[in-house]
Parts: C-alpha cells; structure tokens; sequence
DNA sequence: GACAACACTAGTTTTACGTCA
DNA sequence: CGTGACGTAAAACTAGTGTTG
C-alpha cells in the first residue's frame, strides 16, 4: 500500500467509541468519584469510514399496575431520636423469603408490631415511609462501605442493630446500589462527553491536516518518486516520517507535535 | 432438563421534606 | 407567619432474570 492510497480521496476520518467488553450489563466496581470512571470503553479516531447505525436496545417495559398490599405490617421505628416526627412502616412484608429464611426476625416484628399505627382506624391504609435518623444512616454506610451486599446473616445483625426489619435492611443496600450506579453512570457520562469533545477536535483537526495532504501531494508530485525506503511509518500511530528525521530537510514532513492528547494512553505523544 | 428457592437488578410508586412564591 | 405548589431524595414496591441445589 502507497501512500497514494492514503491520499485516495475515498479515505475518511471516523470517530467512535469501541467497547472493550462484551458485556451485557456494566458492574459499577470502582467507588464514585475516585479516579477515572471505569469504562468498558476506548475512544477511538479512524481512517475510514464510520457507521453510524448503532442501534440501542431498549428493553421494552412493561408497565406494571401496582397495588399496595394488603397484609400490613405495621413497625414503629423505636429507633427513632426524633419522637415528634415519629414515622410508622406499614408497608407490606409479603416475600415469603423474610416469613420463611427469616425466623429470627420475629422478636423485632412481634416488638415492631405491638404499635398499631393509626390510619387503619380512620380507613386510610396508605402507606408510611420509614426516615432512617443520621445515626441509622451512618452505621448503614458504614456497612456499605465494607461490603455493598449484605449475607443472610450480616444483614440480621444489622438488622437486629438499627432495630429494623431485615427486609428494610435489604431494600436500603438495594437502593445504595442502585444510587451508587447512577451516580457513576452520570460519572461515566461526562467522561465520555469529554472523551467526544476531544475526540471531535481531533477529528477536525487530523481532517484538515489530510486536506493539506493532498494540497501538497498536488503541487509536489515528484514526492511520489521518493523510494519508500525513505520514509519510515510510526507502528503506533501510522505516522510517516522522514529517514533523516531532519524536517528542513525532508521534501515531506508532517508536524511532529504530538496530534492527540486525551486521558488515554496515546503511543502517539511519544512520537 | 425441570423445578423451586433465593438474591439481585431495573423500573416504578409513594412518601417525607425542603424551598419558594 | 402560614400555605400550597413543586421538586427531590429515598423507602418500598413489583416484575423479571440469574444462580444454585
């Protein structure tokens, strides 16, 4: 292949994203906000032409009509330091797994369960949503800290700790995981808007370096005559380079500052 | 391989609470 | 100061999926 081959005017420049791995869902590993974002992504500048059809696959949802149970179980949060706020969970505990693999939570429920909220009196069985206090929040982020999924018996100890019902335990972990990955989606999302940014003016600019290219090809056609020999072809970069290496001297040079810079690691900034 | 039990995720609903006009 | 509208965080929910025995 020729540099002519380069200089075809059937070249293009393309801009994207490659995933390095294949699968289907991102596990949030790293802790937010320490770091790069872990992505399964390189950015990536070629010279050829770009597809653009990548096509999302949205999971069709199905919408689901919920309904609040009605087997109620009703806990007052004795936790609770702030007595005039107290709050109640009645929501329903209907998993069989908390009746069943979660015999020793009983002594809570029985003790949750002796305060019978009120609004059953009045009809209403809307359910009330439990505030964790600072102290309850702490010792569950601390818990997070260590591990971001709870054991069976872990989450009873905790449990047991905040005086809580381990089902409440589990839906705060599972809420914190969820959290967790948005907000390192959002992390991901700027890194890559950034990623794009730079990526795009690099694009611009390696387009208007091939449009000198070929200016010059046009007004210098004996550089063709050139034996190949004397050029030389950064493996990294494809960058193409003199012998001498002396730009005064090579009838064509190309600018030896480094093209690109990005977060990633670039074999061209060596050149 | 079929099945049940369980753990988990994704998406949604609901509630409490802060802010602001 | 009281109040209602509004937005947001988070607790709690359901349905679906993957794993394991």
């Amino acid at each position: 292949m020729g540099f002519d081959d380069i200089c075809n005017t059937g070249l293009g420049l393309g801009l994207g994203l490659a995933s390095t791995s294949d699968q289907k869902s991102t596990k949030v590993i790293a802790p937010v906000g320490k770091g790069a974002p872990s992505l399964g992504f390189e950015p990536f500048l070629t010279l050829s032409l770009i597809s653009g059809d990548r096509t999302y696959e949205q999971q069709a949802t199905n919408k689901k009509v919920t309904k609040p149970s009605n087997d109620h179980h009703q806990s007052a949060d004795l936790y609770r330091q702030d007595s005039a706020a107290s709050s109640y969970s009645n929501a329903s505990v209907k998993r069989e797994r908390d009746v069943g693999s979660e015999e020793t939570t009983t002594e809570v429920e029985r003790v949750s369960s002796r305060v019978i909220s009120d609004e059953d009196d009045d009809g209403s069985n809307a359910r009330k949503k439990l505030r964790l206090t600072k102290a309850q929040s702490a010792l569950l982020e601390e818990s997070f800290k260590l591990h971001s999924t709870l054991n069976p018996k872990q989450k009873q100890d905790l449990a047991r700790e905040l005086n809580l019902r381990p089902r409440q335990v589990e839906v705060w972990f599972q809420n914190r995981r969820a959290r967790t990955k948005l907000k390192q989606t959002e992390v991901d999302c700027e890194f890559l808007k950034k990623c794009c940014e730079t990526l795009t003016e690099e694009n611009r600019r390696l387009h208007k370096e091939l449009q000198e290219l070929k200016a010059l090809k046009i007004a210098q056609p004996l550089y063709m005559q050139l034996p190949a020999a004397t050029l030389t072809m950064c493996p990294s970069c494809e960058r193409i380079g003199g012998v001498g290496e002396n730009p005064t001297k090579n009838p064509f040079t190309i600018a030896q500052k480094p093209h690109f810079y990005s977060p990633f690691t670039n074999p061209s900034a060596a050149c």
